[in-house]
DNA sequence: CACGCTCAAGGACGTTTGTAATTGAAGTGG
DNA sequence: CCACTTCAATTACAAACGTCCTTGAGCGTG
């Protein structure tokens, strides 16, 4: 049912940096890795070729070089891949993962009041919905 | 860094269940399957072999049947799984999963109202740690 | 212009994953 | 006790992944 194939982790991590970067050449995508990830330059061209394959970004040639932009909001990816990891791990409920993080995550308490405000605005829409 | 190799999507999907069974031979495995996922009883025999294989789970013969019982606590394999995730999708910053999770899905009024407890239980925490 | 040097494109390769076909042992009815 | 069925163990294999090697085009310099 979903549209496009799912992404794997290497792939992901350099579509991040296209997000990041609107648009990018290769080698603009190899510089923006972080300097202990020691990856070929030929490497991240595989990655950007695959994603352009699977639907994930737009290519268009300056020179001779491509340059490679989103073709799908990261919203929508980061989305169906939530979706995907509460499917597998937790058989669709979200309710156990949000608790897992809220415990194992050591949230400022500013992250913990702007949660508490998330939740308020939530309730309120409720009422509205119904 | 982690001692394990990590778990792809089918694997996960049967240790969950020998998770719930607390143990299980292979027939118990796949007729735990949810009954629309259509998988041949040798592929579940795979999964659990690999399982085996990256020590997350042990074996013993009844017989001359293999029964898997979990070596890893969910708990482990789920914090492990999580942080991944985390760490792939939102760059190790656990917040914007977390909203995103409360923003997208539908929580119930119940649910909110439990998170809050939980907030306010986390926020009590922080203040005995300083 | 010829010789390297830089860099992009595409192909290549070993491993992991998803899935099943094949092999082989145990039980069962005639 | 032999043909048949049943079910588990092993082997197999194509697809996806992570990674890089190879080839070839453009460019600078003697």
């Amino acid at each position: 049912m979903p549209p496009r194939k799912g992404l794997s982790r290497g792939e992901m991590e350099v579509a991040r940096i296209v997000w990041d970067l609107r648009q990018a050449s290769v080698r603009q995508v190899l510089e923006a890795l972080p300097s202990d990830r020691d990856i070929d330059f030929t490497t991240v061209q595989t990655y950007l070729r695959r994603l352009e394959e699977k639907g994930y970004l737009n290519v268009r040639l300056d020179g001779r070089t491509r340059i490679y932009s989103p073709r799908v909001r990261p919203q929508t990816v980061i989305r169906e891949s939530v979706e995907d990891f509460v499917d597998l791990l937790f058989a669709g409920d979200a309710m156990p993962l949000v608790k897992h993080l809220v415990e194992e995550q050591k949230f400022s308490p500013e992250d913990i009041q702007h949660l508490r405000q998330l939740l308020d605005r939530l309730e309120g829409e409720c009422d509205n919905d119904t």
